[in-house]
Parts: C-alpha cells; structure tokens; sequence
DNA sequence: ACGGTAACCTACTCGGGGTAAGTTACTATG
DNA sequence: CATAGTAACTTACCCCGAGTAGGTTACCGT
C-alpha cells in the first residue's frame, strides 16, 4: 500500500497571496481563540497553516500585526452585521433591539476569537489596543448617531456618556452570556433594552 | 569630593520580606502602569527596587503572580472604599450616586495601573484574567446585593444582568474619562444615575 | 565571638518573536 | 519545449526576556 501511492506531491501545495492570507486569518483566528494571545505562538499558526514562520512575517509583518488583520476584519463584519439589522427598523425601541439582537448573535458566532478580544484587549502592543478601539469607536459612532437623531434634547457630552455606557454595558453582558449559557441572544437584548428605557426606577419599592 | 564622602555601604540596605514586597508592589503597580503588561521587564522592576531579579520570584513566583498580587492589593482597597461610602446613604438614589463618586475617584487616584487593568485583563496568564475578574465580582455581589434589596420585584436574572450592565457601563465610562479629562468624577456619576433611574425616555422627542 | 538563617547575587538555560539569505515551484514568453 | 523571472517558500540563525541553580553576605539571637 505503501509503495503503490508514492504521492509524489506530498500535498504541499502552493497557494495565491490572497488566498494563503485568507488561510493564515483562519488559522491565527481560530488559535488565538482557543490559547489566548499570550498562549499562542507563531510556529503553531505557521505549522497549522503547513507554511513556515517566515510567510506570516512576510505577510502580517509581526503577531500584533496578525492579531491586528484579524480584528480588522471582524470589525468590518460587525459594522455590517449591525448596520443591516438595524437599517429595518422604524422606532428607536426597535433600532436598539435589533442592534443588540444582531451584536450578541454576532459575538455567538465568532465566540471562540471574539471572547479573547473583550478579555484580552491590550495582550498585545499598542497597536492592537487601538485596534480594538477603533472598532468599539466605530460602533460608537453608530449609536450616538442614533441617540442625535433621537434624543437631541440631551446634552453633547450626555450623548457621548450614554454612548460609552451602551457599550460598555453590552460588552460586559456579552461577556456574562458566555459562562451562562441559558442566557439566550434574546434574554440579553431584553435585558438591554429594558434597563436602557426606562432604567431602574419601575422595579423600585 | 569623592575620596571625603567614601559612602562605605553604597546603600543597598537589607529590608525585611514584608518591607520589601511591599516596595515591589509599589514598583511593579508603577511600572505594569506606564509600559503595560507586556511591555514591562521583570529586570527593570528589578533594576528600581534596587534588587535583582531573583528576588521578585522568590517572592511573587512569576511575573502573572506579581501582576496577581498588585491586583489584590487593588481589589481590596476598593471594596473598602465603595463599601464606606455607599454606608452613608439612605436612598437608593443616594447609595448609587456615592457608589459611583468613589468608583471613579478610586481610578483617578491610581489611574497609572488601573487603567492597565481595565484595558489589559488578560495580558497575561489565566490566573490573571481569574484575579480581575474575581475584583469584578467582588463589586458585582455588592451591586447585585443591593439591587435585590431595593428592587426585588424584578427577576433573579434581570437582578444579575443589570448589575452586569452596570459594571461593564461603569468601566468604560472610567476609561473614557482617562481621555477626556475634562469630564469630572461628579459629571460621570450624574450620566451614570441620570442613565440607571431613567434611561433614555426623558429624551425621547 | 559565632552559628544560623534570611536576604541577596552571579551566571546560566530555554523558549519564542523576529530575520538574513538562499531554494523551489509556477508562469509567461520566445 | 526551453528558459528566465518572480513570488512562494525554507533552513538556520540572532536576541531578548522569563525563569532557575547554586553560592555569598549581612543581620540577629545567644
């Protein structure tokens, strides 16, 4: 069985540019997800990838500059996910629910990589810290966006805080919904949009 | 000058255990605050203490043990500080409103590290991430502690997502604020109860 | 004075990020 | 088909910083 498929390629194949880096975000995605930045080594990605080191040196330029393409384009997936939910809806109660809907089914989806993000923000250099914060910033954008059109009678700088507290906020019960499972998407932005109209003041004594 | 003042113990002075740990706690909360986790030597804690590297493992073990050990000195001393402050209040209003002065006064005060905390969970090991979130939980039980005395009406996970909620807002509104300094600890503890008791429908046009 | 111990140091190993310089497979053209 | 050019790829290395083995020195109690 041996000697009769010698397999003379022994399947290393070689692969376009484009094509190898779409590999090599796969990859560092999946194994930055499961080890954690700090537990993740280069060889490792290399070796899954069946490429040598030096490729994602030629390619990222540094493991901060693959972690970097990596938040890159989740962001953009993100910005897309939100936008488009978000664009169907009519009242403000119904924008905040759909974005929040679609944000925790997003982070449902990228679970493994997108947890290191929110636990590991800065695991990296400066780079990838502002990184992730131009992807919160963007998202910002969005909902003070949102909050101008809808609530001009609040303060610039109110807009600005009740923006922070959204994300924040979302971020963080994100991250609670991970070790609570019977927590469902819909639980959480129930949740959410709850606390964000009317507050704490009906469940007072 | 230099043959007169021989300075015969060129000043490495012995310190107690005690004494000295104390002292690289110190250094270590400094320099983890100005270069970032990843960014610090242990040489360089070393090298300001006045000490050699050996030591700091004798007494913290790794690097992650001294990070661990700078947030538990941390995490103590806030409870302590929420904690005598919302004693004071009567209201719930009261209670939230001082909760949230000293929260954010804490940060100001040790602004260099904590922050390094809230952007850098994680930079390091497991044992890290277990050590800030532990800190979390601690402000968690008593957040959640309080909701439930004062709104019980609503739902044992409404209770855990709006203390959640309140965390996640509260952290971010403190990292915020490390970039907009002309945000006071007052103005971001009024948005933050303005935000909890009402939400956003007062503004809604 | 002098032993015991706790604080301390020198001098290393090892692993992982990063790189220099060379090699091999695909591709376009004569 | 040959062959030159280039882009994908490799081996073999450097270097820095975490962590350690084993020895040395200052203090303290008797």
């Amino acid at each position: 069985m041996s000697a009769a498929t010698p397999q003379p390629p022994p399947r290393r194949r070689r692969m376009s540019r484009a094509d190898r880096e779409r590999q090599m975000l796969d990859v560092a995605e999946e194994v930055f997800g499961e080890r954690g930045y700090q537990g993740t080594s280069m060889d490792e990605i290399a070796e899954r990838c069946g490429v040598s080191k030096p490729m994602l040196y030629e390619y990222f330029g540094s493991k901060d500059g693959l972690l970097v393409a990596c938040v890159g384009r989740s962001k953009a997936e993100l910005l897309d996910v939100t936008q488009k939910a978000m664009a169907g809806a009519a009242t403000p109660e119904d924008i905040l629910w759909r974005g929040m809907v679609a944000y925790f089914s997003f982070i449902d989806a990228h679970s493994k990589s997108f947890a290191m993000l929110l636990r590991e923000p800065a695991a990296a250099s400066q780079e990838a810290v502002d990184a992730v914060e131009a992807t919160r910033r963007q998202q910002s954008e969005l909902i003070s966006g949102v909050l101008a059109t809808f609530a001009p009678s609040a303060g610039e700088q109110a807009i600005a805080a009740f923006t922070e507290i959204i994300i924040g906020a979302s971020e963080r019960l994100a991250q609670w919904r991970t070790w609570h499972p019977e927590v469902s998407v819909e639980d959480a932005a129930r949740h959410m949009t709850d606390f964000c109209w009317k507050g704490l003041s009906p469940y007072l004594a």
